[in-house]
DNA sequence: GCAAATTAATGATTTATTCAAG
DNA sequence: CTTGAATAAATCATTAATTTGC
């Protein structure tokens, strides 16, 4: 219905449906199997995918009786979470490396982020990309709504603090997920 | 002296110089060497990257005497353009599909025209997708600019063209490069 | 004519905004 | 309502056009 037509650019789009449906995966019903590549030797338990916070995802299909289910050789599909969701323990390390300095993690950071946070549950580079790029935009943008309501207190004040984005600095090192992507997949040879 | 310290976020950067010069980049004066992965096995002429269209990075250097140069074993850095130039040909491919209606191409769209225009020189993933990005949204601008004087000139008339970017179309398809690289390089199995 | 100086285009990055799952 | 994910807008930086003084 939305896979074929032109878009508000005047763009067509005409596209594989299979590499874009990223809502939820249908997955082989096969619970209490890890991912093959999942390390089943560290000590903490990882807990399989399907269950991760606790959410039995089978629960909902459980109106269907076993006949029908039996006839027709059925087996329930297994929707994974579309979304990554950090745990506890994921959730206070990021915030521990945030309080202590860490904004845009270069792409090395983020391999090594990502590899002692997979202690915890399943994670992806990206996700602890976007976690960074995400909880640095909104504490500043948190910080800019405290600034204007005190400024409207006192007055519209201009009074910069040590975070107000002075000047913009020159010469940024990229550092973001893009450059190192782009790098690696991009710079043929 | 940009190096390292803290940037406008408060983050600290320590990192190797190396990965980020990107500036300029100087290379062994090795003049009509191209490139090793050059596919030189097609029939059109690929020109020496530093003489593509026709700028002789080596005129730059003709003011040293050669007895200076002998002497000290002096051998002229070949400064590289740091950054991707469409030849004309590119652009004219490149501003054909935009014509025919493509403008946020799918990863296997960008690896295929890449490897179509890598016929007319050197090209690269990521400048097919900066371009797209960069001319979608430049056109876009120019025909708001042109929108603008227009209400302006009839007392600012609120008329809805068909490019006026009227609500936001819900469930877009994502492809763009970062989808791409991330699915690429961060999806680990 | 010819470079240095200046401006205009545009390739490349970063930041802001939006969408939507949970 | 929070926040993971994705896109669009703004910005930076380099190269080409163009101008200017000689």
């Amino acid at each position: 219905m939305w896979m074929m037509g032109y878009d508000e650019d005047g763009e067509f789009n005409m596209v594989d449906p299979s590499l874009h449906e990223r809502k939820l995966m249908t997955l082989m019903p096969r619970p209490m199997t890890t991912y093959p590549n999942n390390t089943s030797t560290t000590a903490t338990i990882t807990p399989c995918l399907n269950l991760i916070n606790g959410n039995d995802l089978f629960s909902q299909y459980h109106h269907l009786d076993h006949s029908w289910r039996d006839q027709f050789n059925f087996v329930p599909p297994v929707v994974v979470s579309s979304r990554w969701n950090p745990t506890p323990e994921q959730l206070r390390e990021l915030e521990e490396l945030y309080r202590r300095g860490t904004r845009t993690p270069s792409a090395e950071q983020i391999q090594h982020i990502t590899a002692q946070l997979r202690r915890f549950g399943k994670i992806e580079g990206k996700n602890v990309f976007y976690w960074f790029q995400n909880h640095k935009a909104r504490e500043r943008q948190k910080r800019r709504r405290q600034m204007e309501t005190a400024a409207a207190d006192h007055g519209d004040h201009h009074h910069h603090d040590s975070d107000t984005p002075q000047k913009k600095e020159l010469s940024k090192t990229p550092h973001t997920l893009l450059y190192f992507l782009v790098h690696n997949i991009f710079y043929e040879k």
